[in-house]
DNA sequence: GTGTTTGGATAGTGGCACTTACCAAGGAGG
DNA sequence: CCTCCTTGGTAAGTGCCACTATCCAAACAC
């Protein structure tokens, strides 16, 4: 497959693709001669994954070159290759630790997770981004002066595990490591933006339940 | 409380108030004389919503302003002003109608709603933003040659419904009509931050559970 | 052999979230 | 009164980023 068949399938641009190409998010295809190179459907299936990542999860390109890094990454353990795809994905503001609402949305985050009983996410409290967002959010969530009950967040975080592990369950059905790791990057690109569209669509729902479209 | 004040209390610096301002993302203060300005708490309050939403929820400036017009049209009913606050906030691109994963992902959404009995929202199909992003994502994600159970997108619905209906709670509790639809959007805009962060935590939690730190 | 296609390099584009530099009007101190 | 600092407002500039347009020389197609 020629550059211009990849960019026929794909529907990405010729430019686009060298673009990629450029920035390391594509390996670079078989040399034939000097004025061509040949792409195979692997290249195709990474195209697809870039272009996910990149327009409907909005991960800018430097991160989706760390992340692929990591998935192609043959020398680390499953763990480990996972989360530092993962851990690479978050495009989290750090958190001012000197704010005091910042404290206290640590404290929160902390008290949540053991009452989930997570004894592994809290032990890695000082380096998840995924840790770093949530407390960053309740943060901004407190700072506009509301409130509810720590129950709610128990609850939600119940919910989360639920979908989590299907995700897991997901990614275990793949057969390789690298596919593994992959399965992963996508579950958090693209679960998590149809998780969102479902969250406003049950909001929707219910709002015209509850109050009818008036 | 004058512009430099304001810009204490919130940590947003001047220059950057004044492009808000400027911007129509912040109401003027009342003007004392030509060179002061006086600003009150309700200014802060609606600056810590417009920064929350930027920096926590991404939404862009543009955006922003659209979706304040919204929560504070007095003349909108409830379920309308909510709708239309929460219809501005997505970033979708437009699916490509004439792709057959986007086709076939139309398919499998309307028939998710059917199933689900979400007869309101089955109706708003043509318009709602949601579900053009539930779109999106579903064709990203078989154009990668994923597939899974339809009951597990039914189960994700389902647990998402859940979550609505705790924020619609929430929402329920404010005051007034306007705060009622701000709470609308900071659920929306910092809820789902929230969710995805704790989404993630859940799954490295059940990676080292099921596979250790290797 | 002539026109087209190829991959690769370089420079440019447009959007966006600020930021800097500047300005005239007020107020404070002498 | 004059001088100097502060204030809010405006216009232009900055830096980043995801492309995109333009060239180019080397194949290939007929």
């Amino acid at each position: 497959m020629r550059l211009a068949q990849l960019s026929e399938r794909s529907g990405v641009s010729a430019a686009t693709i060298k673009y990629y190409l450029r920035e390391g998010l594509l390996p670079p295809g078989r040399q034939v001669n000097t004025t061509t190179a040949e792409y195979d459907e692997e290249h195709l299936r990474r195209l697809r994954l870039v272009r996910a990542m990149i327009q409907v999860g909005r991960i800018p390109v430097a991160t989706v070159r760390e992340v692929l890094g990591h998935v192609d990454d043959d020398s680390l353990g499953r763990t480990i290759r996972v989360g530092a795809a993962l851990w690479a994905l978050p495009q989290v503001p750090e958190p001012d630790e000197d704010d005091e609402y910042v404290r206290a949305a640590h404290r929160e985050a902390d008290t949540l997770l053991d009452e989930l009983g997570w004894e592994n996410a809290r032990q890695l409290t000082t380096i998840s981004p995924a840790y770093r967002q949530l407390v960053v959010a309740l943060a901004a969530f407190r700072r506009l002066g509301y409130d509810w009950d720590a129950e709610l967040l128990v609850r939600r975080a119940k919910l989360m595990y639920q979908a989590a592990v299907a995700d897991l369950d997901f990614m275990d059905t793949r057969p390789s490591e690298a596919e593994k790791a992959e399965a992963a990057v996508a579950s958090a690109v693209l679960v998590e933006p149809m998780l969102q569209a479902l969250h406003r669509l049950a909001q929707e729902e219910e709002s015209a339940r509850r109050y009818g479209f008036e």
